[in-house]
DNA sequence: AGGTGCATGTAACAGGTTACATGATTAA
DNA sequence: TTAATCATGTAACCTGTTACATGCACCT
């Protein structure tokens, strides 16, 4: 039965499944754990995702699954394809203009902070102490990091460098405004 | 008519809409318009979202539209009703933990890239362009930012702060990864 | 016996983008 | 006359989340 011959449009969602199985992971519960202490900083994924998105693969023939029990807990296992591993290359090394999108309703409240100006620092103390969570998060990922691959390694020491940028300047903010 | 009794859940586009009438925008093209150059950067906006949400907000009594047509051509000019107001301090004064959503292609790159390591410092290096072109659009917007008001303000120094910092990093990452 | 973690999956919903359609006005 | 800008709107689509359901395995 030969693969069909359709477009290998990656989803967004199969980038991440084809990454993380190039770093080893290997069931869609797997992937879901990783991607909640890693990219899911700046790219999450849920379980509803996942799954499906998995099958859509093995059509495509990106991925190969096959069935593995823990003993009688049932589990399939994956792993890329040829096909797979080229696809993830081709992704990483295209060109076209990358999807961001940024919804921060911390920002905004910011941004619209000038209807409820006595809010104002009271917003920006909320914006701080998240970005404090993130780094402790962050920094508890980074702690136990040793054989961390280059990739996943810069990823977190460029979110590390980013929130604690945004704290110092949440800081000088308060400040100023405070001595208006 | 009494305006019916709804809960008053501001939907996400609906927040963007109360804020920008209150800082004076009017039509739905307005508002768009201003989004494009103010909050798209931490929160984006279309038409297919706005005009739809425009009916609601009124159907909620939360905007009182009339028509303003400018000669032949048709306009609908908005405003806040005090129930918008009210609705607009609320939820500028909610505790809940706001959304926060991000997904950036790039960075995703930059954690795979392991699987193509010789590709990684042009990874970097496009991350850097579309930051240094981020920089370029908000140092025009705060270019001829004279009569900004303090909210507006403060968001476009945060992110001018941020984007400088992100190209520091990629210009830093750049020199230790040529290094190696 | 009960809680936590492993493991998979789906249906309903929410929120948003894109492409398209229409037409007036203004500046080149 | 033509292009850009003003102005509004909808339908089809895409992508993703949430809530729910199931059941095994392990630890206490």
């Amino acid at each position: 039965m030969a693969v069909s011959e359709q477009r290998t449009s990656l989803t967004p969602t199969g980038r991440v499944i084809l990454g993380m199985l190039a770093l080893g992971e290997r069931s869609g519960y797997d992937i879901k754990q990783k991607v909640d202490k890693s990219t899911r900083f700046f790219w999450a994924a849920s379980y509803g995702q996942i799954y499906p998105e998995l099958r859509t693969l093995e059509q495509q023939g990106l991925v190969r699954g096959r069935p593995e029990p823990s003993g009688e807990r049932a589990r399939t296992l994956y792993e890329l394809t040829e096909a797979g591993e080229t696809a993830l290359r081709e992704w990483l090394s295209s060109e076209g203009e990358p999807l961001y999108e940024l919804r921060d309703e911390g920002m905004l409240k910011l941004f619209f902070s000038d209807a409820v100006p006595e809010q104002r620092i009271e917003v920006i103390r909320a914006m701080r102490e998240r970005q404090e969570r993130k780094l402790a998060q962050l920094e508890a990922i980074h702690g136990n990091a040793k054989d961390m691959p280059t990739g996943p390694l810069l990823t977190l020491e460029l979110g590390l460098d980013l929130t604690r940028r945004f704290i110092d300047w949440c800081d000088a903010a308060e400040l100023r405004l405070g001595k208006e």
